[in-house]
DNA sequence: ATGTCC
């Protein structure tokens, strides 16, 4: 049998890019790896493989925990890990879900090709960073009353287009068609709406961006038909969450989970790992919260890809209808959702947390929207600044391999520390503009945390999804102009 | 990720 070494933990080879952690002690199912040898080399020697352990610990876990190619360690349970605990006899937990619920990406795609762009970058970089509020703290697009925090926590981008911005067809083209349902404000705090009120529309720090980029490949061309996308194209990639709100809703839920559950807690191997039993008062009070938090995000991104088209009707002197500037879609990197998966031939409701992980259902599954059924949807896998993005779409395997599920990003191969000792974010925004990628940012510091440099190949996380078959590589992006917190 | 420490 083919092993892998790390500190402390062998991984034994199922299959090509299959690896796994066999099942010891306390834990209740193994734990997977889904990675290449390369990708292995890059968490040998840091939590990430401990931290999927320890997940296998948690109630209700089902088949195994799963940590995808671009897999990190994070609080408690990896970025890039995906868990399936049973909705009745296993438990919900934060710490898997993530700090910024809902963080994700949507892409719009329009009828602009590179050419008509290439020369305007400084013009169009300077209206969208002055027209879409980003950096930490206060300032969004609408300044909400408690009326709009209400509708936006309980009906998601509905509320955006009844509000003026967007679209009905923007609907269509969301998960959940922008809304969870299963959504409760009155289970978010006070505070966190406090803290969400002024940033409803804003793109926050971090790893945050809004960037306007070409298509430079196209891989499956039926794939590629049905999601609009053509090589030359000009196309918007908009990445953020649910900024200071979500951030509270995890806070929130972590502290009193932590003490109402404290039993739990002394049976996991990780303090970050608290969860709350399925069916319990606080299971059931986070599940709403988070799904409110889910529904801010929404929004979040509707104000500012809805604010992008009309700086593009200024820049271009066009509508956005003449631009068609439609969304593509828009996929969640951080959440927990009941799901109903087969398992072992029996359908089972499942919290399918996916923290740093992108839904991939495959062609033919009934919650993929109608006009991508016949395709799968689509997935968004932004990679870092100088290095582009892919679009893919959920592959034939993710239903049984991943509760379908598949990558989210490059992952990070430094922390923001060590970023910010290696590079100066000057420094790193004049080698991007000699690659043709203009950026401009709110803070240097910002730009030096995320250089290129700081991340993972997302190539090489691409590449092992598409082998794997859970998320097929249908499209490659690469950056024109960005605008970053 | 985050009013980067309640």
């Amino acid at each position: 049998m083919t092993t892998y070494d790390a500190d402390g933990i062998t991984l034994e080879k199922v299959r090509e890019y299959v690896w796994e952690i066999p099942q010891e002690g306390d834990m209740r199912t193994p734990a997977r790896v889904l990675a290449s040898e390369a990708l292995l080399d890059e968490i040998s020697d840091d939590k990430t493989l401990q931290q999927i352990k320890n997940a296998t610990h948690l109630p209700g876990i089902t088949n195994h925990a799963i940590c995808m190619p671009d897999g990190h360690q994070g609080y408690g349970f990896p970025v890039g890990g995906v868990g399936a605990l049973d909705a009745k006899n296993g438990c919900i937990s934060p710490g898997a879900v993530g700090y910024d619920i809902n963080c994700g990406v949507r892409m719009m795609t329009t009828n602009l090709t590179y050419d008509d762009v290439r020369g305007n970058e400084e013009e169009l970089v300077d209206a969208l960073f002055a027209n879409v509020p980003s950096g930490l703290g206060g300032g969004g697009i609408v300044k909400g009353d408690a009326d709009a925090i209400e509708g936006i926590l309980a009906r998601g981008v509905e509320w955006a287009v009844e509000e003026g911005y967007g679209v009905e067809d923007d609907l269509r083209a969301c998960e959940d068609e922008g809304r969870r349902p299963d959504a409760d404000p009155s289970a978010v705090s006070q505070k966190a709406k406090d803290r969400g009120r002024n940033q409803i529309g804003s793109l926050g720090s971090g790893n945050h961006f809004l960037e306007i980029q070409r298509v430079t490949d196209v891989f499956r061309e039926d794939v590629g038909d049905a999601f609009d996308l053509r090589e030359d194209q000009i196309v918007v990639l908009i990445h953020c969450g649910s900024r200071g709100l979500g951030h509270q809703v995890c806070n929130d839920y972590l502290r009193k989970i932590e003490k109402q559950h404290a039993d739990l807690l002394d049976r996991l191997p990780d303090k970050e790992l608290a969860a709350a039993p399925a069916g319990s008062e606080l299971a059931e009070e986070y599940y709403g919260a988070m799904c409110a938090a889910i529904n801010f995000a929404w929004v979040n991104r509707q104000l500012i890809m809805h604010r992008t088209r009309r700086v593009f009707e200024r820049v271009f002197d066009r509508t956005w209808e003449q631009m068609e500037m439609q969304l593509l879609y828009d996929v969640a990197h951080n959440i927990a959702k009941k799901e109903s998966h087969d398992v072992d031939g029996e359908s089972r409701e499942l919290y399918v947390h996916r923290k740093g992980a992108t839904r991939a259902f495959p062609a033919g599954h009934p919650e993929v929207p109608a006009a991508y059924r016949d395709v799968g949807q689509p997935i968004i896998i932004p990679g870092s600044m100088g290095a582009g993005s892919y679009v893919l779409r959920g592959g034939d395997k993710s239903m049984t391999e991943t509760f379908g599920s598949t990558a989210h990003g490059a992952g990070r191969l430094m922390s923001r520390t060590a970023a910010k000792d290696t590079y100066w974010g000057g420094d790193v925004q004049d080698e991007l503009e000699q690659d043709g990628v203009y950026v401009k940012a709110q803070s240097g510091a910002t730009v030096a945390e995320e250089a290129p440099g700081v991340y993972k190949d997302v190539d090489e996380v691409v590449r092992v999804s598409d082998a794997l078959g859970i998320g097929d590589k249908v499209a490659r992006t690469f950056p024109v102009c960005n605008i970053k917190g």
